[in-house]
This record gives structure tokens, C-alpha cells and sequence, in this order.
DNA sequence: ATACGATGTAACTATTGAAATTACAAGAGA
DNA sequence: TCTCTTGTAATTTCAATAGTTACATCGTAT
């Protein structure tokens, strides 16, 4: 298993939405500036929105935070987006044989150690947030800008 | 981008090696215990041996460890057969806006927060070795058994 | 009330990357 | 020299991901 696009995606999608707060986005724009589907930017937001970091609209469109972004953090979103990918990101070779005595063991082998490296990376990614991001984005734009296009 | 089940199967095959020391192990043989192709191990054997974990012979066949196991780590092993799937192992959307402020900077945003990331990752990976697992694989083997089938 | 523009959601297709397979050259004994 | 094994490239198969199409549903404005 492996970690899509859907993580830095929705991270794109969370950044506009926190810096155009101003104006209605719809899916259609943000996929302009995400360079995708407006069905993967509307599912990833309704992704979003299960996990309660942002609001859609129905009918008149648009979406918005719903969290202050010092209170998203990238695991947050990881989670909402990707989480199946999380449990086994670390791809296991499925058919070890039985009859060897490593083989029959291999999986409870690996188990705890693989346990520690995911400990390693979410941890990371808990102490992440949305506005680390706004921050650097800030820092990197001294001038304001239009959004996407 | 994404881990491969690589890792997962040259710990498996280091784990034989480790353990089986009395005996030649060929590819076929692994191969048979891992479940998967010998030219796989193969492959897999050839990365390790670069990376100096291990020895294999031509013509006679076999390959033994070159390390002892305290001294190999995970992360030398995930070196070893899949590195390229690190540096960018969080897939990156990969046509973000140039005319968005934030499509355009979405790359050097996010480049930060994925290290500390891939730091976690790294780190955690570097703190495992090869005698833990072998450790572990005592603890759930008090008898000893006969390799591959 | 109805038309319109947006989201919600399923189904299908295309694309990509990983693993398996095939094939064969080359080294090292017996 | 024959045989077994590794070394290595090329090809095929397969699964996962992203993109696409299609359409129902909702809210608002006219």
C-alpha cells in the first residue's frame, strides 16, 4: 500500500480555502489550480467534510474551513483524505510460504517494528498544521495574488 | 510515490540468511519461502550486495550475510532495495496551476512539512535492526524448524 | 414554479507502476 | 565439457490510482 496524491491534494485545496476566504471557490476552480477533475476535488471535499475541516454548499456552491488552521494538522487531513492507505503503507509481499518456519512468521515479524516506523511518521504529521503551511506560504508571497485562473 | 513490498521481502530474505546459516540458500529456495519469482530475489540480493549487506557466489550458488545483524537497519535495508521510492514517497499532485499564487508555490510549500515527515519515517527506521527482528523471531519460534519446503 | 448552477455519487476508462515471467549470457565447480 | 547457479534485460500481466462521463439532487434567483 502507498500514499496517493489525495494527501497534498487536499492540503492545495485546504491552502485556498484558507487564503480566498473572500470569494466563493467551486470545484471547478479549485480543480483549475489543483490541475485535476473537479470529481476528485469533490470528493476529497466531501472527504473533508466527514471528517468536519471544511463546509460545502449545496445549490449556491462554494466551501469553506470550518477549523482554525492552527487546529488542522497534516494527519488530520491524511486521515480524512487517504486512511486506508495508512494501515499497511509499507507494502507486504502476500504469499509467504507456510511450510518455511521464517515464512509462516514473517507477518508477526514485522509487525511491531512497521508499528514503530508508521508511530514515527504520524507523529510527524500530528505536529504539522495547516498554518506551518500559511505561514511558509505567506513568507514565500509578499505580494498578494488572484486566484487560480 | 510509494513502498513497495521490497522491504518487506529482504527482510525476509535476511532473516533466512540469518538464520539458516548452516546451509546454502539459492534464489529458488528464497524465492519458494518468500512467494514470490527467484529472479526477484535475484534482484533483490544483487541491491543488497551493492549496498554490502550480503555475498552471493556465481556458479556454486548461495549468498551469506556480510554484516552482523546488529549492525544492519531497516533503513539500510530500504535503502538498499527501493530508495528511489523515498525522495518522494507522499504523492505530489503533479499539474498544479502556474497561474494560481498558490499552484504555483504548492511544490515548495509542502516540501518542508514531507521532510520533517520522511525525517520521522527515517528515523524511526534507522533505530530498527535486523537483530530485533531476529529476536522476535525467537521469541515466537522456541522450536527450531526446517527452512523453505 | 421553473430554470440554472452547483454539489453528491456511481460507473466506467485510461494510465501507471509493480511484480511475474521469459529468456539467455556468464561464472564456478564436478 | 556439462550442469547448476547467478546476473540482467525485455516483455507481459496485474492491480491500484487518477481521470472521465453521466446523472440525480439541492438551493437559489428569476
Amino acid at each position: 500500500m502507498r500514499i496517493s496524491n489525495k494527501c497534498s491534494m487536499a492540503l492545495h485545496i485546504l491552502v485556498l480555502l484558507a487564503e480566498f476566504t473572500d470569494q466563493k471557490l467551486t470545484s471547478e476552480q479549485i480543480a483549475k489550480s489543483v490541475g485535476c477533475n473537479p470529481v476528485m476535488v469533490r470528493n476529497l471535499l466531501l472527504k473533508l467534510k466527514e471528517a468536519g475541516l471544511v463546509a460545502t454548499r449545496r445549490g449556491i456552491g462554494g466551501s469553506v474551513l470550518m477549523k482554525s488552521p492552527e487546529d488542522i494538522t497534516i494527519w488530520m487531513v491524511y486521515q480524512a483524505v487517504d486512511a486506508s492507505s495508512f494501515d499497511g503503507f509499507i507494502g507486504l509481499h502476500p504469499n509467504p510460504s507456510l511450510q518455511c518456519p521464517v515464512g509462516k512468521n514473517i507477518y508477526s515479524l514485522l509487525e511491531n517494528p512497521y508499528g514503530r516506523i508508521k508511530d514515527g511518521m504520524r507523529e510527524a504529521m500530528e505536529a504539522i498544521t495547516l498554518q506551518q503551511l500559511l505561514d511558509d506560504y505567506d513568507i514565500n508571497m509578499s505580494q498578494s495574488g488572484s486566484p487560480p485562473s
